[in-house]
DNA sequence: ACGGAATAGTTGACACGTCACCTAAGTTGC
DNA sequence: GCAACTTAGGTGACGTGTCAACTATTCCGT
């Protein structure tokens, strides 16, 4: 399974140097524009996503955080911040003591309408631009493939 | 060139997703055993990397930030806290007045030594594990065209 | 050779993410 | 029905990255 020699091809190496340059330089990019659009930065507009998709149109903090693949105290600490802008509330949760439920305001709701088409379009342009459905096929399976290693 | 409609594909959609949730979890992931393994950060191994791999081991601060692609404060913040460390030196040019030399120490280097095997192993079994050539091929070209359209 | 523009690098304030730890509420075993 | 354990969530401290503004040096046109 683990080979012993614990270094990289050539090719692999490529690979990866252009993985940890994309790692900063593409959220910044994404956020520049977000900010720009909606004064919205690419985790708001992920727990935005998270939420609006979610059955009614609300999450508990650790099932928004598991969704978005985020640490519990990362969620409740952006849940926060988010809700001090007035994107979000928080209201407690009925059957469960603990829990509490994160729901989008309308803020939210116009915030992220106003984001979201010339987000999907920097994205498409930006990482789908020249990939053939093929390739994205290829792109898709390995990068799901490292979410379930890591999963 | 650009489309009039602004949203992905399914395809590029699950893509898209997967990319994001890596975009946190593997940084993280390989954070947490660089850490364990040698004390360094994920931009402190980055940053070791590519000052061993320049001609004379050292670089000024702006070409080691453009080697990395990161923005030149991020550079000036991050070599000053890793030259507290004792990972890094920093000298004056003698030909600029305005520029710095960044140098590994002994220490910095003994550091990416610790922690290079375990780093690159972590990298392919995490990434790279049942990823054909071909498929690597494709990630590379597909990485490498949005890090041409970011620069 | 001098004055303005470009360049190298730094700094401080702020938002973000992680870690270790904490509280409160539910669960389980006896 | 109570004590031990687990789970949901929050908190404070700390290191990091971005942005805007700053200083110091060099370049360049006239």
């Amino acid at each position: 399974m683990t080979d012993d020699e614990p270094w990289l091809s050539p090719d692999q190496q490529r690979a990866w140097r252009h993985w940890v340059a994309l790692g900063t330089a593409l959220p910044t990019a994404l956020n520049r524009q977000l900010q720009e659009d909606s004064g919205l930065s690419l985790s708001d507009y992920d727990v935005l996503v998270a939420l609006t998709e979610a059955p009614d149109g609300r999450l508990r903090v650790g099932d928004l955080a598991s969704s978005l693949g985020w640490e519990r105290s990362r969620c409740s600490h952006h849940v926060r911040r988010m809700a001090g802008r007035g994107l979000l509330d928080k209201t407690d949760h009925a059957d469960d003591g603990r829990g509490a439920w994160v729901v989008v305001t309308d803020a939210g709701c116009a915030a992220i309408d106003r984001a979201a088409p010339g987000h999907a379009r920097l994205v498409r342009d930006l990482v789908f631009a020249d990939l053939s459905p093929a390739e994205v096929d290829v792109l898709q399976r390995a990068l799901g493939a490292v979410v379930r290693r890591l999963g």
